[in-house]
DNA sequence: TAGATTGTTAATCGATTAACAATC
DNA sequence: TAGATTGTTAATCGATTAACAATC
């Protein structure tokens, strides 16, 4: 199962959203098109997803819903739960940890680091707020693995040095500044204002014609 | 200049936010490795780009900076500017107010909405706050083209359906679920749950080899 | 049975990269 | 000149979609 693409990873995290969905209000049972339709893309998309995670449907019922959720999970899950830092203590870092607070079980947020003497030691949304000049300490003592930096960009190099040199596995950089980071690490890049910015070329060219 | 590939378009993006940084270095030119680099892209991709839009450097001396930057601004930014507002001021929206506050002349945030009393009638970012309720109105007064949506999951395909009704021209939804908009609406989504568990895979996958 | 569905291969589309001629 | 660089085509890689056999 090594060789899923990245965008079916993606697709698979998203479709196992839904499916919990659709398991609350207490469906059992789903066609590629019905996921499809809810996600906007072809069926023949989702079924070619599944078909590479190794699972099959049935003709009549299509897909048992549980039975896949199930197995995305062990697709994509980590057995034994991955524990996951925030950097930068902003309106940012704190939405991502309400999205997070108390929700997963495979994927839970263990600490935030900031330098503001207001912000170390509280809490928010359930997790304690910890000084950057702890980060490395922290880090591994809570064996975390994976960094989420919402720091302003000019901390942005900096940042990801000190994660890097702490052992973090995985980075997910949210400001708007690319960052360097050896080849072990996995490193993933969005950046808000790209994306508000294509929207706003692909609004003006359609506006064109 | 309408056929720009969207990867290209986001990179260009990118590209001018470091050229300006260089400028305000007082660096007038740069080599297409250079830009490479901070971007951590091949220098051939980044020439590739500058082809397409048409932009020619000079052997010695590389690309002139400035001319580059002007030009990128002529091909994704509008002469008129756009207008763009946010719905829902949670962490999120309030951190997007912020990115944006004051920066942009082509790309201003000129209104944002929120059913919280505490809320509408304030400012946030220099930006007023109204209630959801005057949406169709606000959009059509200000002449807003573009929706940020950071509302809670729940609430995503109803703010859609209000956007689209209003009239807006495109969508960029940070809500963890896929919203429906008819095609010429321009959407782009956005799930930071995914991209963190698509971190998580790959830290876990390369953890086994 | 007819119609709807799955699973899968082959074809297509889109994006990146390799290769290299031209130039200073 | 030799070395570094740009601009561009062709090849490759990755992802989506078309097509269709098999099945209930």
């Amino acid at each position: 199962m090594r060789n899923l693409p990245h965008k079916t990873i993606e697709r698979l995290s998203q479709y196992r959203r839904a499916l919990l969905l659709c398991l609350a209000k207490g469906k059992t049972h789903i066609f590629s098109h019905e996921i499809a339709k809810i996600q906007h893309i072809t069926a023949v998309q989702v079924r070619r997803d599944i078909m590479l995670i190794g699972y099959t449907g049935t003709l009549r019922k299509g897909y048992n819903i549980q039975e896949l959720t199930d197995l995305i999970g062990i697709i994509i899950d980590s057995d034994e739960g991955i524990n996951v830092c925030t950097v930068g203590l902003g309106n940012l870092g704190k939405a991502i940890q309400n999205y997070f607070s108390g929700k997963r079980t495979k994927l839970s947020i263990v600490a935030s680091f900031d330098i503001d003497k207001n912000k170390v030691g509280k809490r928010y949304g359930d997790v304690e707020c910890f000084h950057l000049d702890d980060l490395n300490k922290i880090i591994k003592e809570k064996d975390i693995k994976i960094g989420i930096m919402t720091v302003p960009a000019a901390q942005a190099a900096d940042i990801a040095k000190k994660l890097v040199k702490a052992g973090i596995a995985g980075i997910l950089n949210y400001t708007p500044k690319p960052v360097n980071v050896p080849n072990n690490v996995y490193l993933e890049e969005y950046d808000m204002i790209t994306s508000l910015e294509k929207v706003a070329f692909f609004v003006k060219t359609h506006d064109d014609d």
